[in-house]
DNA sequence: TCATCATTTTGGTAAATTGCCAAATGACAA
DNA sequence: TTGTCATTTGGCAATTTACCAAAATGATGA
């Protein structure tokens, strides 16, 4: 049995926390198709405002499960690791089972 | 672009949501050896109340992640698939790299 | 230089969620 | 019946949240 250090692993949960909220959770599924996407795309699909998303990505930025880019006009955003969309393979296949 | 369907993906989000808490996730933590662990020993070393520990793990059983099982009297939890202890090791790699 | 465009940041707020404890309850074993 | 291990319930203060509206940023192009 490990010790329990809050702190520790306060900082890992935080990345769960970001992937815990349905327009985020949307968001990372849309990038895992492991091509990159602009901000503009998701805020047309969700039908909220454009801060409101520009914030989501700011959690999963920090959180270490985005990378942005800023390319021309726009930004664009990509998923930092394919061990993420395999996460949401996993949990897919999950759900399918019950 | 698939389309955004909050409910849906709300569903799959209590999944994250359920890892991204310190306790929560020490206690996968402590699952991930594959072996089975009863209630009091998560009690014991994160020196919290006894319900407290108990709600936590509902949470963790309610997003399908841990599986019960009550013998004699005792009650003991085990990970419900080992992709999930993929997902820590996953995670641990990304915060070697940083 | 100035206006424009895409995005981010800030400020604010109402509402929801949280994490925890304490006490009550349940279920089993001795 | 009594004690033990665990869950459930009720309650609460504190934190967090999700979002919007407006202001700020920063690159681009006229």
């Amino acid at each position: 049995m490990k010790p329990f250090k809050r702190a520790e692993h306060k900082e890992q949960a935080e990345f769960f926390k970001a992937l815990g909220h349905p327009t985020r959770l949307w968001i990372v599924r849309q990038l895992a198709d492991g091509k990159e996407h602009c901000v503009c795309e998701f805020v047309d699909e969700v039908g909220v405002d454009f801060s409101t998303i520009s914030q989501h990505l700011s959690v999963l930025k920090q959180a270490g499960i985005v990378l942005d880019d800023k390319r021309g006009k726009s930004v664009y955003y990509t998923l930092s690791c394919t061990c993420i969309a395999t996460m949401l393979d996993c949990l897919d296949t999950r759900l399918k089972k019950k």
